[in-house]
DNA sequence: TTATTATATCGTAATATTGCAATATAATAA
DNA sequence: TTATTATATTGCAATATTACGATATAATAA
C-alpha cells in the first residue's frame, strides 16, 4: 500500500483534493502570489524570483497548469503564465458551500 | 534532495501551503464533507462512512486537527470532531485577497 | 545554416505520504 | 479488579513528491 485510494472517493472529492494538492507547496503559493503581484503576465522571471532551479520551477508550473490554476500563453520563445480566474472561482465556491453548511452549527 | 525547501519561503506562504496540504487528500475532503453533513459533531462513525481502516482514518483526522481545520472534544470514551470555522475563515480570506488582486487583470 | 534564448523532459537521489496490521492507551462498564 | 469500547501509535511496505544536473525541444536571431 501507499497509493492513495482515489477510486474509493467521489469525483467531486477527488477534484477538490487535486486543486488543493496543487496549492500544497510553498513554492507554488509563491508563484501564484508573484503572478498576482506583477501587472502583466510573466514567464521565466519566476526562476529569478524564487530560490529554485529552472527545472524545479518548470515542474511546479506544470503542476499548477495541470490543475488549471494557471494558464500559459506562448509568446515567441517565452511562455507567459497567468492565473486562471475560473479555477479561483471554483475553489471560492467550495468554501462558500462550506460556509453555508456551517451556518447554525457549532460543537 | 527531495525535501521541500520550506526555509526558503515566507511564513505566510508556508502556512497557506500547510492548510492546502491538509486538504489535499480525497479522504480528508470527504471527512470535512461528512462533518458538515451531520448535524451534531461526530467521532468514529467516520470509520464506518469511509472505506479506510481505523488507523488510516485516525491519521487523516490527526492531519486535519494539526492544521486546525477540525477540533476534537473528548466525550467519555469517544472524541467528537467538528470543523473549526476560524480556519475556514482564514482560507476564505486568502481567496478574497486573490480575488482583490485579480481585479482589472487578464492575460 | 548556426547560435541564442526559453522552457520542458529525463534520470535519479532524498524525502514524504498513504495505508494497514498489530499493538498501545485511555475511559468507562461490569 | 477485569472487560469493553474508542482512539492513537508503531512499524513497515508501497508509492508519490521534491529537487536538480544533464539534456532535449522549440522559437527566434544572426
Amino acid at each position: 500500500m501507499g497509493a492513495s485510494k482515489s477510486e474509493s472517493f467521489s469525483e467531486e472529492h477527488n477534484e477538490m483534493a487535486s486543486l488543493f494538492k496543487a496549492l500544497s507547496h510553498p513554492a507554488r503559493i509563491a508563484i501564484v502570489d508573484y503572478l498576482l503581484k506583477v501587472d502583466t503576465c510573466i514567464c521565466g522571471d519566476i526562476v529569478n524570483e524564487l530560490p529554485l532551479a529552472q527545472p524545479t520551477i518548470s515542474q511546479h508550473l506544470a503542476a499548477l497548469k495541470n490543475a488549471n490554476i494557471i494558464k500559459g500563453n506562448i509568446e515567441g520563445t517565452a511562455i507567459c503564465y497567468c492565473i486562471n480566474p475560473d479555477t479561483i472561482d471554483k475553489i471560492e465556491n467550495h468554501f462558500g458551500m462550506i460556509r453555508h453548511k456551517l451556518k447554525n452549527k457549532c460543537c
